[in-house]
DNA sequence: CTGAAAGCGCTAACAC
DNA sequence: GTGTTAGCGCTTTCAG
């Protein structure tokens, strides 16, 4: 797969060669030297059209022709090129993805996975970056210009307008861990609201008697939905109403600063539940080391994403784990029958988050 | 023969339009639908390269029809499709980015300031990711299907057979943090070996009598430079020899688990420079929560990079800073240069490093 | 300054 | 099964 026209001397009888054998369609000057079908074809004498077969999938040609064009293509260097494929089949085999918020680290882990199974899948990664400063609206006419496969919406909201935009271009949108109701967008998320719901029962059984809850970014679907199941738990459980503290973004320094706001008070929380992670992790580092507390003894901390880092012993996150995987199957498939089935109703995905007990947060009831 | 077949007798003066009145384009708001150039050409009554001009810079054309195709386009929808435009212009506008390990934290800071700031160029950016278990190699072929107009490679090495492979498809490919000597790949660097210089010295200068060096991946750039800065620096000061610690990756679990062999030696070090930021950051968890120790009183620990989370409070890692910015302006530099002359000769480009001190090492003598 | 013609490299009918 | 013929949407000579 590696070869590149190199030793096919024999190839070109007319041209005085110049130096070492560019090979065919060498352009010398420019240092361009890209092999085409029709190099292929005259090479082998077949024509055009053929070649094209070789590269189809069902398309009607003689296995052995197919064999040897391959082989001439392997031994010239010849890959078919995807721009002028795509210019007729409108399919380009690329997939869009708009990333709004890296200095997450789960972004950087979907991305990394996500691109690979796209890879898999037959699919080109363009990368597309959105906030902060810059709207995913924006980013979106660019990234139409391309007309991808499909669209994948990291972390980011946008408007149904753009939503409607894209359909119309052809570009099947999916928002992966975000939803916007009633914008036909497809979506593919966690469990939020159950999550939610899980750490206010892990808390309360474990006798946390004023809980908090640290918010990320307002109006995203993932920070209200947690919020919402965390606190209509509490309520069914007869837990004091947690108090909610804005943390204004999915950052770090949202959960470090929350936090001394949130321990500041006159009735300071003993547990603390954050929209994410890296919020937890925040809160994490100021409760001990800037305000001398013992955690979890003396205040509970729980995240939600499951980042890798929550493992690290520095920090022994007790989280609610996102099935990123799973998620990830789920985003190409919605994809694919979207490609497959233009007139199909985009659908919404909720899969189960799960969870995970860890250091910094007392769980079982004290005795 | 030619092209122009489709309508000659329908697309006279007035074409009365079927049903929905605004023609190709009817979400004027929305702002894409698949419109071309011939809609744009029709509506305004002037032929195609017209239209096409005016969206070539420096090409001949009035200024007023200029803005008359443009307003045209703003109003239908329109947008060049870059995939026919670069079948002729030979220019994909699209940089290709390789990246090995996305497991540390540095690649995605990189990838976002790279990925904008190649944006502002003007150039879309397409996503390739390599190891583990898939080499750059490998990835590459695929990458120079889309001839971008420059391949960027983030942390990792390539053969120079493939560096050749991909100059002689017109694509100048630009290593980021790592350089492959003698490969004619260009190169962009920090100045890994005065960084780890700077680390002996100061290290050395506080009074550190047993020093260690905790390794990355075997055989890259990266991480035999620092160490090689880091040994001749102590020798030249007279400190005895650093003990070197294979870590196998630039990862946390390699810190992790080294600096446990680390110090269960007789003799073990009372100072750690780790490859990198990641693995310093493994080193310092496990040093505190596995084996107790309390840094940097009785273990100072140096990184490498400069990663934000060597920030936190939790690590407040003493590091030497790579000048991100600098490096990716570099970079676009050189992929820009190498694009406008083939001929030219790629550079491997160093830039300095800066030790920020923070608190995991004791940098001033002890009195 | 603008239009007509000729492709870029490829796939997709349609013949044979 | 394979070749021939038309284009995909665009840029680019070359006339005028």
């Amino acid at each position: 797969m590696t070869s590149i026209s190199k030793d096919t001397a024999a190839a070109d009888p007319s041209s005085p060669d110049p130096g070492p054998d560019p090979g065919p369609a060498a352009d010398a000057a420019t240092g361009w030297s890209r092999v085409t079908a029709r190099d292929i074809a005259e090479e082998l004498g077949v024509s055009v059209s053929t070649v094209s077969r070789a590269f189809t999938e069902n398309a009607v040609i003689a296995p052995e022709t197919r064999e040897k064009v391959h082989q001439a293509a392997e031994r010239l260097g010849y890959q078919p090129n995807p721009f002028a494929r795509s210019l007729i089949t409108r399919r380009s085999k690329i997939a869009g993805i708009v990333v709004a918020d890296i200095t997450n680290p789960f972004y950087p882990e979907v991305l990394a996975s996500l691109t690979r199974r796209l890879q898999d899948t037959g699919l080109q990664t363009m990368l597309f970056f959105a906030g902060p400063g810059r709207k995913t609206d924006d980013a979106l006419p660019t990234l139409l210009q391309y007309s991808p496969d499909v669209a994948i919406v990291l972390a980011a909201t946008m408007s149904s307008e753009m939503v409607t935009a894209c359909r119309a271009a052809g570009t099947p949108v999916v928002l992966f861990n975000r939803y916007v109701p009633g914008s036909g967008a497809a979506a593919v998320c966690c469990d939020n609201f159950d999550g939610g719901r899980q750490v206010a029962e892990a808390l309360a059984a474990a006798g946390h008697r004023r809980l908090a809850y640290i918010a990320g970014l307002p109006d995203t679907s993932t920070n209200t939905d947690r919020l919402r199941g965390f606190v209509e738990r509490c309520a069914q459980l007869g837990v004091e109403a947690p108090i909610v503290e804005e943390g204004g973004s999915f950052t770090y320094e949202a959960g470090f600063t929350a936090v001394k706001r949130l321990m500041d008070r006159r009735n300071p929380p003993d547990a603390i539940f954050c929209a994410n992670d890296i919020i937890a992790i925040g809160a994490l580092d100021a409760a001990r080391r800037e305000l001398g507390l013992s955690v979890p003894r003396e205040l509970s901390v729980v995240g939600f994403d499951d980042i890798s880092m929550a493992a690290w012993p520095s920090y022994s996150l007790t989280t609610v784990r996102q099935p990123v995987n799973a998620m990830i199957e789920t985003t190409i498939d919605e994809a694919q029958r979207l490609l497959a089935h233009p007139q199909a109703q985009a659908e919404e995905h909720t899969l189960p988050g799960r969870l995970i007990r860890r250091g910094s947060a007392r769980l079982e009831e004290t005795t």
